[in-house]
DNA sequence: TAGATTGTTAATCGATTAACAATC
DNA sequence: TAGATTGTTAATCGATTAACAATC
């Protein structure tokens, strides 16, 4: 188990995509997939998709491609999706209960056991089967519920309150919905969801479409 | 108008955080900002900033750093941020609830104006002000209401068939919410969110940090 | 003035892409 | 066998970082 190589940020990025395909092809039985057809399937270049694959260890076979259940197998591994890991949500509005209903999360270790808010309306009640704590429990809950990371779905107005709460916890990952740039001592891990970010390259692309075609 | 240049992917993700700060010091009265504040403030180097900066056209002072209210104008002119856009969401649930209420949409140019879903109980209510319609109606909406921006955030398993209907549309544009890659004609500007790949740096994170620190 | 910050040009770094022998 | 696909080594591309003169 010790011949996990590393990766770069972009050929991270690319592998749940990848995995999503190879266990398609999985489940239609095939034994093997070749870096051609996955690259076709996302249109990326097949030699971007076998140098990705390479950090996997997995060697693949010429003419036939990878063997689907060893890459699904490897990839899980490589992205620890294999282990279970404990999390919680803050701020059980809309988007928080949207992760909350996410079912590939689980699949991939990721159970959210609690969920905490400060809407009295909501303390006490489940969603999703997810019951909803108010935020002073946190610290207590944390620990009884053995909580390895944190999903910040707050109004980003309390983005950095409720980020040093959970620090203070003991917290050492946070998975960052707001639009703030949260502040954590050295060590702390946090992965910030840039929607502004997607929303940016969006429109950019909008306005040279725009720009390039100019009036109908 | 016209010196518009062009940034790299990169340095249109930052754009939006660079804003963010640069409004701050706005509000708070400021007439420039220096990049070397808003590299602190976001962790990066200084000189990505000026670089980045530059793509704006607005020149800085030595000594004092640029103009706040032109870099306001030039990075929200760059972004296409000052042109009003209406938007649709498909798949009015919890997610498109969300991207419903976000207040920071409007503020640059996207007001979502109609919700499609399938569901006879959100059919013909509203949503946070926002009109909730059946399908078959989308054609017609969709050129009444001289939507532009399709904001996809309907099951994966119905994404490319929602998709499919959208262009059809004549939509050219589709924010994709999905963990589906979706098929589109040529010309079509697809922007997928994709929350597995903020995951998986995340996974991968977490496991390396574990590494590191093995048993406690 | 003194010195922090800009803008530019050059150097470095890292990711993507190309080329091709090896091989199932 | 023939040929599609792999894995490796090298080339290219593009983004980040460094260096530093110009300047407010």
């Amino acid at each position: 188990m010790k011949n996990i190589r590393v990766a770069s940020t972009p050929t991270i990025k690319r592998l749940p995509a990848y995995l999503h395909i190879i266990e398609a092809a999985a489940r239609e039985g095939k034994e093997y997939i070749s870096g051609t057809v996955i690259a076709e399937e996302l249109e990326l270049e097949p030699i971007q998709v076998r140098k990705d694959l390479a950090t996997t260890g997995i060697v693949g076979k010429p003419r036939l491609g990878f063997p689907v259940a060893e890459l699904v197998q490897a990839i899980n591994g490589f992205l620890d999706w294999n282990t279970v890991h404990n999390a919680i949500i803050l701020g059980a509005g809309h988007l928080g209960t949207a992760l909350m209903g996410y079912r590939i999360f689980p699949r991939h270790g990721m159970h959210i056991v609690a969920a905490f808010d400060s809407d009295t309306g909501k303390i006490g009640t489940k969603i999703n089967g997810v019951p909803v704590y108010a935020l002073p429990e946190l610290k207590e809950r944390v620990r009884k519920l053995q909580v390895e990371l944190a999903i910040l779905t707050v109004p980003s107005s309390h983005a950095q309150q409720v980020a040093d709460l959970l620090v203070d916890c003991g917290i050492q990952s946070i998975w960052n919905f707001t639009n703030i740039k949260i502040k954590v001592p050295p060590g702390v891990i946090v992965q910030k969801e840039d929607l502004s970010s997607g929303y940016a390259v969006l429109s950019v692309k909008m306005r040279l479409a725009r720009d390039a075609a100019p009036e109908e």
